[in-house]
DNA sequence: GATTGACGCCGAG
DNA sequence: CTCGGCGTCAATC
């Protein structure tokens, strides 16, 4: 009987200024996770491989990594979340991030976001009728597909960018690139 | 239970 | 503005 988590995906790059990004596929030609964009297409790949170690390289689909790196640099475009594996409990109940209903629902929520606009992590709370503005953090910390769910759009209630899992200069240059202003002391200038 | 967070709020310097 | 300190609650051990 073939456990599960044994599914051998496929990891297809793409590269673009020097930045590799990584897109992995369940055999069902579904998105289970994103990598942030890394200097080396090892690295990359890892980011991927560490929560998926069965998989192998494909040059299928990379139109998509194209697409999602086109994204981080600024570009606006629409992407279908019925490309992404949101049931990860289900399908990779051993490597997955997004187990919970609590998760789940945090991940959603951030869906939600529009390009070039920003949500604090207490208003995500609130918008699911919590009052645990750190589990949201946490929960966002666990985004399987950055970039295009937009955890960068999530900053604190002090205005600050807050924390990312590439370094908050990753998150920094992300906002900027949709157009967002922030200062020297890593606040988001109003723009109004 | 005890510890740990990509947080929030307030008060003291 | 920075820093503690405490509140808060989901996840993890």
């Amino acid at each position: 009987m073939k456990k599960k988590d044994d599914v051998i995906i496929s990891i297809s790059t793409y590269k673009h200024e020097n930045l590799h990004f990584a897109v992995g596929y369940s055999n069902n030609r579904k998105i289970v996770r994103i990598a942030l964009p890394q200097k080396s297409l090892e690295e990359a790949v890892y980011e991927i491989s560490k929560y998926h170690p069965k998989y192998h390289l494909s040059n299928e689909n990379n139109n998509i990594a194209q697409k999602i790196s086109s994204m981080y640099f600024g570009e606006n475009l629409d992407f279908d979340l019925n490309l992404l594996e949101l049931d990860l409990g289900e399908s990779f109940p051993e490597r997955s991030t997004l187990k919970t209903s609590f998760e789940r629902k945090v991940i959603l929520e951030v869906a939600k976001i529009p390009y070039g606009c920003v949500l604090t992590y207490k208003e995500i709370a609130k918008s699911i009728n919590s009052h645990a503005y750190r589990s949201v953090g946490t929960a966002i910390g666990k985004n399987p597909f950055p970039i295009v769910i937009p955890c960068h759009r999530v900053i604190r209630s002090d205005g600050k960018v807050g924390g990312f899992g590439g370094g908050t200069p990753m998150k920094v240059e992300m906002l900027e690139n949709e157009g967002i202003k922030i200062n020297k002391s890593l606040k988001i200038s109003d723009s109004k």
